[in-house]
DNA sequence: GTAGACCTGTGTGTAAGACACAGGTCAATA
DNA sequence: TATTGACCTGTGTCTTACACACAGGTCTAC
């Protein structure tokens, strides 16, 4: 398969297909024509990375697991442990996500109603200066 | 106030003062030994920044509403107009990372109890080739 | 033969800073 | 006064995971 052929049987972009290739992720071979093609033992690996990508993993991880099947070796433990690394992140990252969306929304119910103020040399937009976050902090076990 | 006094003050980095300084969202004041001072109206346009960042806006979001501002008008409807985009966007952002975390912890779980394997030349590691998210698509209203 | 559609590699752009680096400045100490 | 060490400066590069641009090569159909 060509560049272009391989993206669109997996709905990405060809260049897609060229970051993976360019980062020897993939390696396909190179016809008289300059052209690369991949034969299928990269199209299964192409969609391994796609299935890994979907998974969480970084790039980078997917590098480390591949150089790890390259030479031999079971990849499962390293797998293991790396998902929980990027689980424990997207956890974080979700609940700081979920504080700012109700803060945003909070915010839009807020100037629902506020008029519009022009600004001065001390204040640029009177909404955003006086908007007050929700629950700045969880009030915890505190009797 | 100098550079990193500023971001002391505020809980972040003179890196980040300087690229608000560099996008001259910040003008601060160049003394003769050529460091920069931070005058009062610097320090609240700062705090402005922070609080825009907070709720989400991004820094080409805030340079536009400060340029509304320096032109005397009010930036309200432009920063009600704003905060919905971002909240869309964020809304967006939220569903998938529910998505992957709910599919991240399912792999977790379903690896558990899987061993390891060896590669071979079609499969990288069979615990991600193997893996079967939650629910691909919501039965909707399927009868 | 040529038009138009595809392909190529390479280089640059993105967001929001983080980090590096060579050198200048300042306060305190010896 | 000289020096040490902590801070400061601007500038340039790095990060992620691609997207986009561009000049030019290749292929297919007419």
């Amino acid at each position: 398969m060509k560049v272009s052929e391989l993206a669109k049987a997996y709905g990405t972009t060809p260049d897609t297909v060229r970051y993976y290739t360019r980062l020897k992720l993939l390696n396909p071979i190179k016809s008289e024509n300059g052209y690369k093609y991949y034969p299928p033992t990269e199209v299964s690996r192409f969609k391994f990375i796609l299935s890994a990508r979907q998974l969480g993993f970084s790039v980078s991880d997917i590098q480390q697991i591949v150089d790890e099947a390259s030479h031999g070796k079971a990849a499962c433990p390293l797998v293991r442990a790396l998902i929980k690394e990027r689980l424990a992140e997207t956890e974080k990252q979700f609940l700081a996500m979920l504080k700012l969306r109700e803060n945003m929304s909070s915010a839009l119910e807020q100037w629902e109603c506020k008029e519009d103020k022009a600004p001065t040399s001390t204040m640029v937009c009177h909404l955003i200066d006086s908007f007050e976050p929700l629950n700045e902090e969880e009030p915890s076990d505190e009797k």
